[in-house]
DNA sequence: AAATAATTGCAAAAGTGTCGCAATTATCTA
DNA sequence: TAGATAATTGCGACACTTTTGCAATTATTT
């Protein structure tokens, strides 16, 4: 293992941090930003990787502020940050679970103006926002429950 | 048990279900306000009610609309619903830990605003914010921890 | 290439969430 | 208010999920 160009080894080398196999594993999985639960991400790197690994690795990923949990529906799913990914924020359509990417350079915005308002430094923030998108709106649509 | 004026006690009495102890004693608990994690909810309701019954209880609530659930960083929190306790959203001082409430209207109204643009209808949302108070932003109060 | 320091895989343990079922408790009825 | 009835609980057992100690392995350093 060595390449130093690509982001995680960066950050790794950065921090004087091994560059080793369940790390850029699980890195390149995360780069084909999919957001992944932890049980996704083992079954993936199944015979590869350790199941303790797995978890040591996304601990340390969220540490390092390399990627951080998000949830959908009320399980977590583990993503790639900002500096190694696109954005953060999206609709979840409830029915047909498609994602819709928001603005987010308006959300941050917005943000800082509520908290400036408040006189509150915001450092971090996790939106989740869940409904139904057009299609799924105009009925037709049939659930299975809920 | 009777009281049939309390909150809880009026849902469950309406839709005919039994008012019993772990129920009562789950929302007594929630109706402080702050956003409890299920394992904070049994170990602080540890030999009164069995773990299986918190859960049998949670979950009644979250489907009766009495609570719900929240994700506060990435674990899940219960919290009573709006009916029955004041807004959702706030600013949380990393250090201090002190709590300012939001705008909850504005903050509504913007989220729909969002949505509307995306033709999405949104039926739920958590947001959460974390950063520092005007006091704590100035420096001098040091922190245990955190 | 050897030394050393960090990390892994494994196995065991702790924690979470669910379920069936007999025992208990709440509610209803007379 | 007691007795019948139906709902609910607590218990024990599972099936995961997540964490940890430790010896073996792998990445770095010299």
């Amino acid at each position: 293992m060595s390449r130093s160009e690509d982001g995680i080894s960066q950050v790794l080398q950065a921090r004087g941090l091994n560059i080793t196999h369940p790390r850029i594993a699980l890195f390149k999985l995360l780069e084909e930003g999919k957001p992944l639960s932890v049980s996704e991400i083992y079954h993936e790197l199944a015979g590869e990787v350790d199941r303790a690994s797995v978890y040591r690795a996304i601990n340390l990923f969220v540490d390092l502020g390399v990627a951080h949990k998000i949830n959908l529906g009320w399980k977590y799913k583990i993503e790639l940050s900002d500096a190694f990914v696109e954005h953060h924020h999206h609709f979840t359509c409830a029915k047909c679970h498609k994602v819709i990417a928001l603005n987010e350079a308006e959300l941050e915005s917005f943000i800082d103006r509520l908290a400036r308002r408040y006189k509150f430094s915001a450092t971090a923030h996790q939106i989740e926002i869940q409904g139904l998108c057009e299609k799924c709106k105009k009925g037709r649509v049939k659930s299975g429950k809920n």
